[in-house]
DNA sequence: TTGCTTACTTACTAATAAGTAAATACATTT
DNA sequence: AAATGTATTTACTTATTAGTAAGTAAGCAA
């Protein structure tokens, strides 16, 4: 893949976590790279094709993570999961979910299936990981693994806006609260 | 207070809640009520003004609802409160931190001044709650009433983020859970 | 009746947005 | 050498944005 191509995509990712949607343009993203507008038109077309790709590129990504992670200890795995929204937090960035849920009816209709189906994803992953460290007792929580892993994403996400706006303590305080309720 | 004046903030608002804050303009405003754009620059010379003013009415509303609620019992409050994101839920909204929280760096001084305001003002009433119902007896969680009410907040807050894109479902889920853990 | 305030409208401006058509430069293939 | 494909720029269009300056109609106040 292109080098340039590469950079508008983690450029967008950027741009998408810090700041949303429809708080980017095109030109944002060509300034820094030092191309001009259109050449960001020339790998995507519109807007909803860079937005659509950032979203391929995220499940993508979560896929590979994950699939490298099978090997290790249940309750490890679970620990590494934290750790994504951890490395989130310590950049200033949302998760691509909390960045993009807000306006969700305000988005092309490619990048909403595509949300919804990272979305599936994470807490089919998450569900799944519950589910085993229940059944190997590494893990105590009397919900339904997927009710947990629902209530684990949520405080998550929420953890990384609120950080935003109310300080630094507000996401290490979530994440110890969630590592405890598992 | 003028009628247009509280037309013109209604409507602001279900716009933040329903499609953020950069993905509306005055002619969204303006339209519906059928006046003029310069009309709403009249009430609210700046986006920022109105912003402001958005998150100001949240906030007295908030204040107005649990000043209300005094005479009630503690567990009757910690429902009140919860009611509220399913009040938002059936309209399809979000709320106002899960509207403006993502996109914090990009909103005007003083709106992310007033959003903080806005938090330290739930976060408080709502450990306060928590801290009275431990001590009545009538709630029970290990953790400080303080961390308590974050994550309640961070849970309330993403399920309706969630529900938008993941379905009705996950809502109903996640305030089920967040009733039973305390 | 004159002046002032309230609540707007009319008619703009300047900036920025997404997107496009056509030209160009360079490297590779035929 | 000619043709082709890739990656880009130039130069533009069209639409929308927030915001403003000037005017107006109605009501009230001195």
């Amino acid at each position: 893949m292109s080098e340039t191509r590469s950079a508008i995509l983690e450029l967008g990712e950027m741009l998408i976590r810090t700041r949303g949607y429809h708080a980017f343009s095109y030109h944002d993203i060509s300034r820094p790279l030092a191309i001009k507008n259109a050449a960001v038109h020339y790998y995507f077309p519109t807007k909803a094709d860079l937005g659509v790709a950032i979203i391929e590129n995220t499940i993508a990504a979560f896929r590979q993570a994950t699939a490298s992670w099978q090997p290790l200890p249940t309750e490890k795995q679970f620990e590494l999961y934290t750790r994504i929204y951890q490395d989130s937090q310590s950049k200033g960035w949302v998760c691509l979910m909390g960045a993009l849920s807000p306006a969700y009816d305000t988005l092309p209709q490619p990048m909403q299936e595509k949300l919804h189906r990272m979305g599936q994803e994470i807490l089919s992953w998450l569900t799944a990981c519950l589910e085993r460290g229940k059944a190997e007792q590494v893990f105590n929580f009397p919900e339904s693994a997927q009710a947990k892993a629902q209530v684990v994403v949520a405080a998550l996400l929420s953890s990384l806006l609120l950080n935003k706006v109310m300080g630094e303590g507000i996401f290490q305080s979530i994440r110890e609260a969630v590592r405890k309720g598992v």
